[in-house]
DNA sequence: ATGGCTGAGCTACTCAGA
């Protein structure tokens, strides 16, 4: 089973890149962050030739998460936590692995900057929000998968510039603490649990040459429940869509296991 | 390097992203 977790930055304006992508990696479930669209306007259709479900929570302009997936999913939840500002940013699933049942969490984590204003409140109060419904949720199935866009550079490695984030929303300790405190539930980042001193990045900014000269950063994550990490077969960040013309700047991260 | 680049909504320009 090969999950990938991909912010596409507009689902309308990548879904060519999304259409190739999936033609050559073949997901069996793909996770969506920032669709940028209402329900409505979601490109099933283009889905559905693919051979994918799709399960949306949009809304206007901004944030929306999706999920595509293979297969049927059940218990579809588009309100694990009660969003302050209403924002669409959580879908949950439940999908069958085997014997066991996989509750599938796909976020998309407030960008928080600037740090002086209620932008940065809206993520802390919303990652609080999120780690008491995890807390609650491990209580009732200890099998998860929390997968997307963080926001969060858990360490100093997982930026090219440390220096430059540690009072940035995304690399602030505050918000790296969140992230330790969420991982102490009982969870393993899969990516670093796999790959110990490696640096690797899931997004490049736009400008500067960001990408061209490797200035990005890790923050698509995914956070897989102690129990299950044996079932890991492979996780890996693939470059390959982020190189294309017309990208997102972020490019998929991918999940394989049994 | 708190800039520069991209998308949505709209059709001039602001907001948001990270």
């Amino acid at each position: 089973m090969k999950i990938s977790s991909w912010n596409v930055n507009s689902v309308r304006a990548r879904i060519k890149n999304i259409n190739d992508y999936i033609k050559d990696s073949s997901p069996d479930v793909l996770l969506l962050q920032e669709i940028k669209t209402q329900n409505e306007n979601f490109p099933n259709d283009e889905f559905k030739k693919l051979g994918y479900l799709s399960y949306v929570f949009g809304q206007k302009s901004y944030n929306g998460v999706a999920i595509i997936s293979k297969n049927e999913l059940n218990n579809i939840n588009k309100s694990f936590i009660k969003d302050n500002l209403n924002q669409a940013r959580i879908i949950t699933a439940e999908l069958k692995l085997k014997s066991k049942k996989l509750e599938l969490i796909n976020i998309y984590v407030p960008n928080g900057n600037p740090v002086d204003t209620e932008k940065y409140e809206y993520k802390k109060e919303w990652l609080k929000k999120f780690i008491t419904n995890i807390e609650k949720k491990i209580q009732k199935n200890s099998n998860i998968l929390i997968a997307g866009d963080f926001n969060i550079i858990p360490e100093e490695i997982d930026v090219h510039d440390f220096k430059r984030y540690e009072n940035d929303a995304l690399g602030r300790l505050e918000i790296r603490k969140k992230y330790r405190e969420l991982i102490n539930l009982g969870f393993k980042d899969v990516y670093r649990f796999k790959n110990k001193a490696k640096q690797e990045y899931t997004f490049w900014d736009y400008f500067a040459g960001s990408w061209q000269k490797n200035y990005g950063m890790r923050i698509d994550h995914f956070l897989l429940s102690n129990s299950l990490i044996e079932n890991v077969k492979s996780i890996k960040i693939n470059k390959k869509p982020r190189s294309k013309e017309k990208p997102s700047d972020h490019t998929p991260i991918e999940l394989v296991i049994i």
